[in-house]
DNA sequence: CTCCGCCCTGACGTATACGTCAAGCAACTC
DNA sequence: GAGTTGCTTGACGTATACGTCAGGGCGGAG
């Protein structure tokens, strides 16, 4: 909540943020946000010890929780922000990791909402029925 | 798989399998349905300790895999299942309860499935601009 | 009769994803 | 300068979802 237009103008690729900020931010508990880093997802500066957010901390952190909430685990996500990162390189090789890694999410994220849609039609057809028979009982 | 046309002709509402032959058809471990059936998401019949499992049994545990493919935990899945069996009941009070229940899962899956295209539209953008700079190398 | 395969019930182990203290340092407030 | 607040690093606890023995029973093959 409360991303762009909170200091109106700049404030933005400079803004830095502490733990607990970000953490509120997504909704998420600063031990959450130091178990992502333990976890090599996250890794932001240290000022005298202080853990200290930047604008790409934040979009990592925005990709990890985006992907927790579809169900992907943390080892699966890290694998998956490091093709952000790699993208730029260049080199054939990864160019070839990349492309293969993102068809394969591609296709099981694909699969994964061809599974949602079956639940959702059996849900509809649960929910119309029940919502006929009360209407039945009403009528 | 090999689900109808096993037997050609009948054999579908009265046949039977062992909690093996159930377990192999979806990919799981016997240890797992019977860890279902300890949490009170399938309640299969027993000839003499043994635990035999009828085509509801099945249709509950292919709904219990297809829910787990999409990220749901057990003890929801148990509440999703038991939509099913109190839908033909018909009293006022089920009839609320499932609307309103089956209405907050439809709401939460297709907001997962945002998610989901959220991330596609990403993962796309990031594959593309793979193939696009490895095409350029080599053109 | 013994072995093999499949079934059963505990009981304990494991991976994931954090929560929850505990103890301590640093800065700001009163 | 004492207290409050927020940060730090361990270390241990917890819920979920099983895996993995351990120990034992039943039925058919040889």
């Amino acid at each position: 909540m409360a991303d762009d237009a909170t200091m109106s103008k700049r404030a933005d690729a400079d803004t830095l943020w502490s733990i607990s900020e970000l953490a509120n931010a997504f909704g998420v508990t600063p031990r959450t946000v130091r178990f992502y880093e333990s976890k090599g997802l996250l890794t932001p500066q240290r000022v005298g010890g202080q853990r200290v957010y930047t604008k790409t901390d934040r979009k990592r952190l925005s990709l990890i929780v985006r992907a927790k909430a579809i169900g992907s685990k943390l080892a699966d996500i890290k694998t998956f922000l490091e093709l952000y990162g790699r993208e730029g390189e260049g080199r054939a090789r990864q160019l070839h990791f990349v492309i293969a890694r993102t068809a394969d999410e591609i296709a099981k994220l694909e699969a994964k909402r061809d599974q949602i849609d079956a639940t959702l039609n059996e849900l509809h057809v649960i929910h119309e029925g029940a919502r006929r028979r009360l209407a039945q009982r009403a009528g």
